[in-house]
DNA sequence: CATGAATGAGCCTTCATTCAT
DNA sequence: AATGAATGAAGGCTCATTCAT
């Protein structure tokens, strides 16, 4: 279930406009209400009533990816080694983001448009905090890594990934490459800081 | 001398714009020469005569700094230590990065709009090159590291700092840290990859 | 139907904004979409959807009498006396062209704006093609006169009517004296040349 | 003598801009002062202490030309043959007008800037209504043709050259054509009107 | 519910002209 | 006399959003 529940054409349209805005976002260009509704063929207002903003339909597009990472957060807290489970759900999240450009900046920004946005979102953080933790009693990571850092640090890495450029394969090789190295830096105790 | 020499009423006209410009720069917002002239409280066309376009003016703005990062990297190539040259090289760069706000754009675009920007970042990645390899040769740093990673990751620890969000001054000390736990994974040799 | 179909407002301001285009025009105003829009009352981006440039405008402005002159080329088809066929219809052309001065420039435009415009032009240009040959069969036409001089020639006298001045009556009188010398500089052939 | 009498200095400048401004007119660019002043590596306000406005400038670039067709008006007066004398002068216009695109505008134009071009014009005119009257004397000339439509006919020939296009060299040839014709038509005197 | 026409603020840019140096 | 920086009005165009149909 989407939303409450909408007419069946009413779906076929949201559906429509969702696929839309999820090109235009792997292709870069910027949301423009308007030109999702052209795209559509649909009106303008027709894509308004469903998304009253570019960020509420951005969100949109991102939902399905945040709830695969809330997913493999789960499976990672059922793991019994918690730096492989650290490590396996930051993999999944810096892979997320270079995959599917809708994440990073809804990963970012300081407010959501959607509850849904902002519930997943705290289930991530959540399971991050949760696996960090864990991670932590273990003494495997610095003590100054705190769970408020590992969304920043990931959309650190996605962002280093778009400045460096490449294809869409060697970005994802590059993003595995840079979490590696970051990954090296939070277990290691600090030797002398 | 900022050009080749100007007239006097011009060039403090010339300061203005450019103070303008970095005060804009550093609350966010997005540099437009229009709004610039508003605010400098000269006609549009003076700002126009002055920059071209925004991303010059963004770049003249970026320029003491890039000139400054120079002359660290100078500096740096003098140390008889090739890890503590790198690790002081790059702390400047992410300090900076964090400090002055027209930096980073200017670091991460493709194509500069003025020739002295070319120069200058081609001599700040020359610099992080000769120090990238005199490092490497000493056995210090993860042979997957290559020079054209270090733009990049610099962008992204600024980019995390800007997600982390937080006063000015913590911003700092965040940045540092994320840079100390880079290079911690910059330095170690990958152990099973 | 002026377009495929349009509401019954839009049509309303469509009119609108054709009926201030064509006022401009014979008052020798240049089109600029922001004046129509002006003095039509309406915002400037309905101007700019109804008619993307002026051109397209001033096309529209031009199209009514593009089609009568098609309309009176069919008919000079159907003359028996090729000559009496040739003169009526370039009489019925120079008279356009002095009384609707949208036509003279979108007749001389070597590109159109809208297609419209071209089928229109080349109807025209088809129909001229014909009448001259005709005429030309009957020897009553000097050889050294193409078909791709009549639209320059109707242009030239619009042309030098303006530079003459004068009432719009009297204009009229000249465009006809004008073309009388012209049709008795085409009948005649080159005596010694 | 150009003006009154020019320092050395001033009267190169002047020089210079005035064949600038007879490239720029040749290459169909509209005259724009300050462009005039860039190109010419010049202060804009020089060039507009020479030449208060486009106009000014324009017409100054016309007047070799004008005094040419004068001079040759006066030529035309000495020639016996009354009809030849006008053909050769009316052949000398369109040619001057095809070949200095400077000309047609000023001739076109209802009000001078430079006193020099009105009296030019005026000295044009009174040498083709001369030439008119000795032609017409002869029986040559349909009676209803006056002098005022000398100058409105040559400049419709110079814009029914333009329209119809070409090489410069074809349209030399193009607006001798017309002319022919034109001839033509202003010799005989009209049949059944 | 769906439509898409209308809106108008707002940005960018150019140009003729003036005036301090 | 020469310079060229400064001006600011004016035009071009886009876009997010509303509202009548």
């Amino acid at each position: 279930m989407t939303t409450t529940q909408l007419r069946k054409d009413a779906a076929r349209n949201w559906d429509r406009i969702v696929a839309i805005a999820r090109d235009l976002v792997a292709e870069g260009t910027a949301l423009q209400l308007n030109d999702v509704a052209r795209r559509a063929g649909l009106g303008v207002a027709t894509v308004y009533r469903h998304f009253a903003t570019p960020e509420a339909l951005l969100e949109t597009v991102a939902t399905p990816c945040l709830e695969d990472l809330c997913a493999h957060g789960q499976h990672a807290l059922a793991d019994s080694d918690p730096w492989h489970a650290l490590e396996s759900f930051l993999s999944q999240i810096v892979e997320a983001q270079v995959t599917d450009a809708a994440l990073a900046p809804v990963a970012a920004a300081a407010t959501d448009a959607l509850p849904r946005t902002t519930e997943l979102k705290k289930s991530l953080a959540s399971a991050g905090t949760q696996l960090l933790d864990r991670a932590r009693d273990t003494g495997a990571v610095r003590p100054d890594l705190a769970a408020s850092d590992l969304v920043p640090l990931m959309c650190g890495i996605a962002h280093a990934v778009n400045v460096h450029g490449g294809t869409q394969a060697s970005r994802i090789g590059t993003a595995h490459r840079y979490l590696a190295m970051l990954l090296e830096g939070m277990r290691t105790a600090p030797p002398n800081a």
